[in-house]
DNA sequence: AACCTTACTGATAATAATTATCATTATCAT
DNA sequence: ATGATAATGATAATTATTATCAGTAAGGTT
């Protein structure tokens, strides 16, 4: 992610927050830069050991409490691996999947497709569920790594 | 799942676990028949409070390490629900995918697709990621339920 | 710019989930 | 039936997450 964009969207959540009457505090601000700026998803154990190189380190329960904000805003998702389902990230928006490196860890969004949805019409007609959510993420080797 | 299905699961994990130089135990057939006979996804700990109702249950400890020993065989696998991500089911072999009722819980297996494989293969050509595992999974509400 | 209300914080206790330890037991090849 | 040993149960240890509460800081108001 570039500067730009990064930047951007610290001031989008930090409008979120505001909007949502959520004051924009320091303990918070330090988390979500974090997450911001991370090109891999994080635990919440991650951002606090990461966190503790900044000077005067939110405390443990405030990092979970941010995350469980942010979840609620729908800021952040998380990132189910075979290796383990509390990472987390960015909240991906619309109809876009997450692409994510099983070396590095780096993730990637990528766009989402016609004959996706077209697959998913198809499987809500030959079983009589009505699809709500999915989940759709790809794993494997970045350029880089291979 | 109909009764045969059943027990030929059964059968199936049976012969994995001699072949690969596991015992079958009683602990282990109890874990086994408890994840084989259920309809909907479940936890190590939902499965040890159901495993409780039998004859000399297993210890909590039996229980994750079946759950271990299946996983590494490739019998089992997690679900990942946004509401939480440890619950278990048998394995999906092959190109298929899971349809999951956000209201009843109960799971179906459905035939994957060439247009999700296609689309795979665009997000390879685009990014020059090697894709080697991708993970579908759809919510919704269950004909029963709606 | 100082004040005031109260949402938020850190420290820590409590809870829950998972893993490790080890003496005893049950599996299964012989 | 026997013996080697993989597996078990009981429980301690570890790890992750949530709850509690007195003190603090955000930000609207004056």
């Amino acid at each position: 992610m570039t500067a730009p964009d990064y930047d951007q969207r610290i001031e989008h959540w930090k409008t979120a927050l505001h909007q949502n009457g959520y004051r924009v505090t320091q303990p918070r601000l330090q988390v979500i830069r974090i997450l911001a700026e991370s090109e891999i998803p994080l635990t919440p154990q991650e951002i606090y050991q990461l966190s503790l190189g900044l000077d005067s380190p939110p405390g443990i329960a405030s990092v979970y409490r941010t995350l469980e904000m942010l979840d609620d805003l729908g800021l952040i998702q998380q990132i189910h691996q075979p290796s383990g389902c509390h990472a987390i990230c960015p909240a991906v928006e619309g109809h876009k999947h997450l692409l994510i490196c099983t070396s590095c860890g780096q993730m990637r969004v990528v766009e989402g497709n016609e004959a996706v949805s077209e697959y998913i019409r198809m499987i809500e007609e030959q079983t009589g569920y009505q699809v709500e959510e999915h989940l759709l993420q790809l794993f494997g080797i970045c350029q880089n790594c291979s």
